[in-house]
DNA sequence: ATAAAAATGATATGTTGTATCATGCGCCCG
DNA sequence: CGGGCGCATGATACAACATATCATTTTTAT
């Protein structure tokens, strides 16, 4: 990514923010940039560490968390349950439509996509689930995976 | 589930791990008629509970982890990522085919279902996830529900 | 019987996340 | 301008989840 993507991105997710209300200060944009940046998903204790060597001053965790959620809130962020870390959403200058999210994640370099499912696989997923006496609700997956590059690697 | 029905398990159980060279321990029987028996999943420190107060003398959570490290890979017992909680395996006393375990959570009672899902569904699933440059491994799909039971209550 | 191996206990520590109260900082209105 | 209000952040404590490691007990095999 390089900056002028950076800034629109960050520019649109202002936006965003500032419709619902919200501002995305500094630190907060830092965090969605590092977010933005990191090949692979982080933790907030990752985020901390990175945050502290790339901007001098560093931030308690505990405002990394505060922040984490702001961003999940104006969903300008993920969180990956099965990993416990954070992803930028991948559809911040797209229109961002707040669909819920589904992630493919690398078991080897740990890289997550965020893509979208089609109405028929999650139709069927639902009937099914209708089926077993549930209803579904907004459901975020999240498919281990292996992607070509690392497949092409281990060949 | 009434006794018989929990011997029934457990003897299969037993045959299970004997097959691949374990052994289920008392300590480790327990632990798995306990999630048995639980309506809901449960956490290991909440296990731990209910283990100290079903059976006099308790065990340390260390130990509790490391039976249900033991009891997953044998897989009589699954971790929910979602929630960090365990359930015992559905299919013990049937053939107990080691399939990839899909579950329902009802995000209202907690209540999780462990269902297969059709071949058809993943390999849609598989093809989506082929466009987008990743294979397809061992998923175990956590989606979040709300259970009929609960869904009359609301109403 | 005894040595090896497996299971469990005890203790410490690491990781992830929340609760709470204090402080800073911008912004609006008189 | 400045006083106060509200949001953002800092600091501290602690809760929940999990692993590392070494000691002790139990089981198994010879």
């Amino acid at each position: 990514m390089n900056k002028q993507q950076l800034s629109r991105i960050t520019s649109k997710a202002k936006d965003i923010c500032a419709r619902s209300g919200g501002r995305l200060t500094e630190k907060r944009q830092r965090v969605l940039e590092i977010l933005l940046l990191s090949d692979t998903p982080l933790s907030a204790y990752e985020l901390t560490d990175v945050y502290g060597r790339a901007c001098a001053e560093s931030m308690p965790t505990m405002s990394v968390y505060r922040i984490l959620k702001f961003l999940e809130d104006e969903h300008l962020v993920h969180k990956l349950n099965s990993t416990n870390k954070y992803v930028a959403c991948a559809h911040i200058a797209r229109g961002h439509a707040h669909e819920i999210p589904q992630f493919l994640i690398c078991g080897k370099c740990q890289s997550a996509k965020e893509i979208a499912i089609p109405t028929s696989i999650v139709d069927d997923l639902g009937k099914l689930v209708g089926k077993a006496g549930y209803t579904l609700m907004n459901s975020q997956l999240e498919l281990q995976c292996l992607c070509d590059q690392c497949s092409v690697g281990a060949s």
